[in-house]
DNA sequence: GTACTTTGTGGGCAGATGTGGGGAATAGTG
DNA sequence: CACTATTCCCCACATCTGCCCACAAAGTAC
């Protein structure tokens, strides 16, 4: 299982549609069948999973206990901001209206390849999100998260 | 099966009709018939059960002891607030009075997709149940859910 | 280089979806 | 039996979504 990678900026039309880039379309497991579900992400960013790797999560979701009160508002404010999409047939998404105002994203999108799932951003927030970050610090957390085993959940 | 999720919000129209959200009737499953049971919520909001998945409430219901006072309570107290709904032609559900007046709903309903049944809210009430749950809080959530294996049990 | 294929972008259009209202059939009420 | 409310079906219309075609840009093969 390919692990999604690189970075690709494509222009979104005024319909909302954006085309998803080749190179990692190559690395999308034929079992998702051009299914995504997409969703808000903890950055200001969205969230863009392959079908298979979606039902990891959903796996996950499961188990929270739904009938305790927290365990529905979790379950509500997950998927509350999630959608299914497919690929057309020219291979674009369509980003629905409501993750566009929460990720900023208006005439250009930003998609980043992290492991099993995708990035995507908008440019300018990415760059405000990023000023902050040093080189130095960013080595710094290159260390921290890639060296010591117990640290990397983060 | 795919689960329930997203949010859709539709205008309710003088009759108390509602649109039922096309995303949402993609997932259910064809041997709900397009059948539905709705009934108060846990929390100020009303739950949509497409008939299958009601069935698997039923059972549990079944379960719970008649021969004692709570038991016939809980089941009294649930049922009492239950009625079926279907589909019409154009694809809406009528929400019953004592339900609107429950959940507040007026002239907007906002639907989001929880697994296996889908809450109606007004979008107002939401607001204010949401109030106070602050962003870190949601992050701290979410954590929970995309996190660590082990950390996600509520 | 040139020809050809793939990829990205935009717009037109048909059908699906959401919204509102009229009116017939049905049930509830005095 | 009226009369009122309710329910459901139909029609009309605006909007949106996804499909198709077209073409530009980029990449590949020769």
């Amino acid at each position: 299982m390919p692990s999604f990678k690189g970075q690709y900026e494509h222009s979104v039309d005024n319909k909302g549609r954006v085309a998803f880039p080749a190179k990692l379309r190559k690395l999308v497991s034929p079992a998702a069948q051009d299914q995504f579900t997409i969703l808000r992400g903890q950055e200001p960013c969205l969230y863009l999973y392959p079908q298979d790797h979606w039902e990891e999560v959903e796996q996950k979701l499961s188990r929270v206990n739904s009938f305790s009160k927290n365990g529905r508002t979790v379950i509500r404010n997950f998927l509350r901001f999630a959608e299914d999409v497919s690929l057309d047939k020219q291979n674009r998404i369509s980003l629905p209206a409501h993750l566009m105002d929460y990720s900023g994203i208006d005439s250009t999108a930003l998609f980043i390849g992290t492991v099993d799932r995708i990035e995507i951003w908008s440019p300018a927030r990415l760059n405000d999100f990023d000023a902050d970050l040093s080189d130095e610090y960013f080595h710094e957390l290159f260390e921290k998260v890639m060296g010591d085993e117990s640290e990397n959940r983060e």
